[in-house]
RNA sequence: GGGAGUUUAGCUCAGCUGGGAGAGCAUCUGCCCUACAAGCAGAGGGUCACAGGUUCGAGCCCUGUAACUCCCACCA
């Protein structure tokens, strides 16, 4: 039954009813079918922390396309939503809040602020599967998942036991990240290397028993308190009798020695380094090597431990002031020089990170790294644009150990027990162990897992892992991975190496990487800069489905994207061409209109439209595949626009008004029908509306289009682009003499292919506004006839009194010109021995098409020139 | 200090494995032609950053230069 869609396309409406209406028939639940290949994409879970942004936007735009494409194409498509914990970002969220409303994480207790960490959760992650939702995400969700979900916590568990068990995971004290903010350990990937304008405190210490004085630099003056050595490059001579002795620390007046390393550098600052072995990775590396004891002289907090009773208590950057003010009294302080360095902030709370030993718990990940890197270079997971495989083999090539452990509470507790009797470290999945030695319960490890480790899982937790699922069997491992470029390192790289691991596969054949959203201006979409725009507000003011095409359309694989409203306004008006073409044809239905398909009878303009929609068709399977999306949506935008409306409809319109007009409406539903699914998963709202006025099935599980050698008709094609041709010679003609449609005019063609026009003369009078068509092999009685020439033909039109003999001269002569540049381009082409042996044949055989067909259009140019003169 | 990306029409950007430069917006001209003025028909506008090289042929491949952007890195 056919029903006539409302004159105005109003999004608004329509597309959340369509929604809904896909929800109730499931039909975004992927069933293991043994009948289909499955085809399975993870969402990367967004974070628990707020809504979803531009990005976020971009990443589930990509993802649907592809869903949608492979579910439409035979596949069981399965895309696995979630949400993630996101740790350490919720939890200082949540803190924050606290603060607000006067109180504490601390006064709260971990009980209680879980509690509220909960609620949080369940706020924000409903808000962004509606924010989903909203966009068209053809996401399974039966499967929703979470990163802290009992699945999950069990997959966590055993990835942790099973890398301990291996030894992959070790407790240890080593030189960690530290946040003085949010009071934990972070990763490496947790800091953030800023520029920053600082100081250089030239520090003198006394060399013991002596008069004499050396001279060290520091950024970091505070630190000073923690000094136990003095170093120096073994190799400077300028020094070589100092190594050895001993100096007094200002201040503090402890004794501390010089030692000679190789990590000091001759050339930088004055050659001589103060080393703090608990405040500098580097110092400890040469405290280690030297036995230098290590004093810390910072608390958690940032402030100056109390072992220094001047200055305990103070925070870090009072002190330092402080410290440097005594330096001064004391004589100490040489000279303060700028200078420019770089400073680790914690990604989360822009605080200064202070390097610090601490015992936390690392993954050693060099026996980890080397099956990934070599996964890649097989080719079993591939990166799509390439290049950024670089990022890939970079980070895990300089890979450190990862430091796992966080001192906050959101998240996974670690697995880690201690027996407070025996001492004895337990690592177990187990809820509440007993001691085995002496079976007395025992303390849990206080601290929680950094949150990448549980992303680490989710391509295989999500299906089940560490359980054999029918799920996990059938969907794993994944196909695609979409994410952005900037979190490679965060995650790409540690889901590889775990699955692995744990599973022996990669976790994804391909991993489609696309850029950033940026603003009109080109900036980085930030809250701090109050730039970002909300998917929500574009969806309210141009549709879903608008903001869909925009986000794909016309950018390059893995290149930033600016976010531009003129882009926004010509999908919105793509979407509104779509309605009102589709409107026109299903208002010239009849409400029993029964389709049966292509007729046999093709006249020439069918099969140039079906041959044209039979290679879209091809070019946008081929495009799909290689994942350029931008390409394919562009494509269709050609078509739809120029090809089908511009084009086709106008030439059926005559046919459309007559009375046998069975063929036509068959096939220009056809080709809408076809268009419709082909756009589908790029517009997947407008096209599921339209189609329901047409079918009662849905678009979105039908099948996807396929080209099919029995709709390719070149030859026709080729034919008609040459009536085409002559539509557009008349027009430029009439428009170049201001002539307004209403007036019409007889047309004479003269012609070799006098049936071609014949054929055809009811459109080229629709199209190029004339009153009859005769077409002839030699015309006569033109004298004073506008010409219009192309190559196939030499188009005579009366409008002899609007002619102005002299701009018409012009006109032909500089016409002439141009014809004359394409031959003698295209025959030197063809008199080049080096062209006509190395090109390949299909290259020739076109350029001398071109030069015959620029021949014949020449030898009309004279023609006409020679009867104007 | 290493690495990557970008540089194409006034603006924002496409341009797949090398075969006479494209789109949208903006500008100009003319159109309510019974789907669409969120539209239709036309027009103008580019030494494809620069300099070399490879090739019969380069926006595309190679080398170098410049500008901008980003990522990584423990020079105190």
């Amino acid at each position: 039954m056919i029903k006539e869609l409302q004159k105005v396309y109003k999004p608004g409406e329509i597309e959340d009813r369509i929604y809904k209406k896909w929800e109730e028939q499931k039909a975004f639940h992927a069933e293991i079918d043994s009948k289909k290949k499955p085809y399975t994409i993870v969402i990367p879970p967004p974070n628990v922390t707020g809504q979803l942004h531009m990005g976020h936007a971009f990443d589930c735009t990509l993802q649907d396309i592809l869903i949608r494409y492979k579910r439409m194409s035979g596949y069981s498509a399965l895309w696995l939503p979630g949400t993630d914990h996101a740790a350490l970002a919720t939890e200082v969220k949540i803190v924050e809040q606290l603060k607000k409303e006067g109180t504490s994480k601390e006064a709260m207790g971990r009980e209680k602020f879980l509690e509220r960490a909960w609620e949080w959760k369940e706020t924000y992650a409903d808000r962004i599967i509606s924010q989903l939702k909203k966009m068209g995400s053809s996401c399974d969700w039966d499967r929703l998942r979470f990163t802290m979900d009992e699945g999950c916590n069990k997959a966590v568990k055993a990835f942790f036991v099973k890398l301990y068990e291996k030894g992959l995971i070790y407790r240890g004290e080593r030189m960690i990240n530290w946040c003085p903010n949010c009071k934990t350990s972070l990763s490496d990937a947790e800091v953030d290397h800023e520029e920053m304008e600082g100081h250089f405190w030239h520090i003198r210490y006394q060399i013991k028993d002596t008069s004499d004085w050396i001279e060290i630099a520091t950024t970091r003056p505070e630190t000073m308190l923690g000094d136990t050595a003095v170093a120096v490059n073994p190799d400077d001579e300028r020094y070589k009798d100092l190594v050895g002795k001993t100096l007094i620390l200002p201040l503090v007046n402890r004794e501390i020695p010089v030692v000679a390393d190789d990590y000091v550098k001759t050339d930088f600052g004055t050659g001589i380094v103060k080393i703090t072995p608990a405040h500098d990775p580097n110092d400890f590396e040469v405290g280690k090597r030297h036995n230098l004891p290590i004093i810390s002289m910072m608390n958690d907090d940032g402030t100056v431990s109390e072992k220094f009773p001047e200055y305990a208590g103070m925070d870090r950057y009072d002190a330092r002031k402080k410290i440097v003010k005594d330096l001064k009294d004391g004589g100490f302080l040489v000279k303060i020089d700028s200078h420019s360095h770089n400073v680790g902030t914690c990604s989360r709370c822009k605080s200064v990170v202070e390097p610090k030993v601490s015992t936390q718990w690392f993954v050693k990940m060099k026996p980890l790294a080397e099956p990934a890197i070599e996964a890649v270079r097989k080719g079993d997971t591939k990166f799509v644009p390439s290049r950024f495989d670089k990022i890939y083999y970079h980070w895990l090539d300089n890979i450190n150990d990862w430091c796992i452990s966080r001192q906050i509470w959101w998240g996974h507790r670690i697995p880690a027990f201690y027996c407070d009797d025996c001492g004895d470290t337990i690592v177990t999945a187990e809820n509440s162990p007993k001691c085995p030695k002496c079976g007395k319960p025992l303390r849990q490890d206080e601290d929680t897992l950094d949150t990448w480790f549980s992303s680490a899982l989710w391509p295989f937790s999500t299906l089940g892992w560490p359980d054999k699922t029918p799920d996990f069997n059938y969907f794993y491992p994944t196909s695609t991975l979409i994410t952005g470029y900037d979190i490679i390192f965060f995650w790409v790289i540690r889901m590889v190496f775990s699955a692995l691991e744990l599973t022996g596969e990669v976790p994804f054949n391909t991993v489609l990487i696309h850029g950033l959203v940026r603003d009109e201006q080109g900036r980085k979409m930030s809250k701090s800069l109050g730039n970002g725009i909300e998917p929500l507000e574009v969806i309210d003011s141009y549709s879903a489905d608008a903001l869909r095409y925009m986000l794909v359309s016309g950018n390059g694989a893995g290149n930033d994207m600016r976010f531009d409203e003129a882009k926004l306004t010509a999908a919105r008006n793509f979407a509104n061409k779509l309605w009102n073409a589709s409107r026109y044809l299903i208002m010239n239905l009849p409400e029993d209109f029964t389709p049966t398909g292509l007729p046999d009878n093709l006249r020439i303009e069918d099969k140039w439209v079906i041959s044209k929609l039979n290679t879209l068709t091809a070019d946008i399977n081929a495009n799909l595949e290689k994942f350029e999306l931008g390409i394919a949506a562009s494509n269709l935008y050609d078509f739809i626009w120029d090809v089908y409306c511009d084009w086709y409809i106008e030439i059926t319109k005559p046919r459309l008004m007559s009375e046998n007009k069975a063929d036509v409406l068959n096939i220009l539903f056809w080709c809408l029908e076809r268009i419709l699914k082909l756009l589908h998963p790029f517009m997947p709202f407008i096209t599921e509306e339209i189609y329901s006025h047409i079918h009662d099935s849905l678009i979105m599980l039908e099948s996807y289009p396929v080209f099919d050698k029995k709709y390719e008709f070149t030859e026709d094609e080729r034919e008609f682009g040459k009536v085409i041709e002559a539509i557009k010679a008349i027009r430029i003609k009439r428009a170049e003499m201001n002539v307004v449609p209403s007036v019409k005019a007889k047309l004479i063609a003269e012609t070799e292919n006098e049936k071609l026009f014949t054929d055809t003369a009811e459109i080229i009078m629709k199209l190029a506004y004339c009153s009859s068509v005769t077409a002839v092999k030699k015309a006569s009685d033109t004298d004073g006839m506008v010409t219009a020439i192309t190559a196939d033909a030499k188009l005579f039109i009366p409008f002899g009194e609007l002619v102005d003999r002299e701009k018409e001269l012009e006109r032909l002569t500089k016409e002439k010109a141009k014809v004359q540049k394409d031959i003698d381009f295209s025959s030197g082409k063809l008199s080049n021995p080096g062209f006509t042996s190395k090109a390949p044949a299909s290259q020739i055989e076109a350029e001398e098409q071109k030069l015959a067909a620029a021949k014949e259009k020449m030898e009309k140019i004279l023609e006409s020139l020679s009867l104007l003169k």
